[in-house]
DNA sequence: CAGTATATGTCAAGATATTGACGTGAGTCA
DNA sequence: TGACTCACGTCAATATCTTGACATATACTG
């Protein structure tokens, strides 16, 4: 069995399943996962820009566009009205909407990481960090 | 830093680049990801049916239906007409692209996991396995 | 054996994301 | 300063995938 492209094999298998239950989690919080992705980024760094944002959660500049437009419509978030380079924020109902969805998606990602004790989660970090950084640097 | 929500970042993370290299390297093979996982899945196990296929590429069945209605148009794989429960197999036009085409993969692969030695990758591996199984059975 | 449940193939529709393209502002360098 | 490049925001169109639905075949149960 060739263990190289089952790496890649399992790491996809690990995603979708984490999506999945993500999506099943936020549900009960009327998110969607690029939305809390979106919501958790502006909650560390507040004052990004479309963008910004877009690279943060992996999705396109205009997938993140009009999933600010309903995030803004929903009043979760707000733009400081700076035409260009417009920068966001969250609002107080945005941060408490994510503060519940944050606990649900930690306790999601906690029960994936169950059968891992604290050591092996540091190197499970750290070997997909070094992962990724290898495909991004032709 | 909150590090088990960071192990679900970095693991999308690896996984979004992981998904744009295979996509260009198999860009020159005129194949796309999933066309290739299916392919794939079929070179391991031959014989399989559509549902079968949809689960070990991690796609709806829809998907996978549409799927092999382009791969069978253009001659890479061959239903054995049973019209239920049909099961597909590889025509030899079908291998040969899937070999060009796996070997390109592998490279990228292989290019990912550049900086972990071969007893990291079978960590890795476990890691991620155990991962996945963890959020498949509540 | 009859009846129910489960899984499959397939059609139609809807949602979501990506690609392409355009105008505009910011930074760079001669 | 002026030309050029680059990144950004945004509109439109295209592709892709998922959800919903239905008929049917297989498996299970009493």
């Amino acid at each position: 069995m060739d263990l190289d492209t089952a790496v890649g094999y399992v790491l996809k298998r690990a995603t979708v399943a984490l999506r999945a239950a993500m999506d099943t989690a936020l549900r009960e919080h009327d998110l969607t996962v690029p939305q809390y992705s979106c919501l958790e980024q502006l909650a560390h760094r507040p004052g990004l820009t479309n963008a910004e944002l877009a690279r943060g959660t992996f999705v396109s500049r205009q997938a993140m566009h009009q999933l600010l437009a309903t995030l803004r419509s929903t009043g979760l978030v707000h733009g400081d009205g700076g035409g260009r380079h417009e920068r966001f924020t969250l609002t107080s109902d945005g941060a408490r909407r994510l503060a519940g969805a944050s606990a649900a998606v930690a306790a999601v990602q906690e029960r994936m990481l169950t059968p891992l004790d604290p050591q092996q989660r540091q190197r499970l970090h750290a070997d997909l960090t070094a992962c990724a950084n290898a495909l991004n640097q032709p």
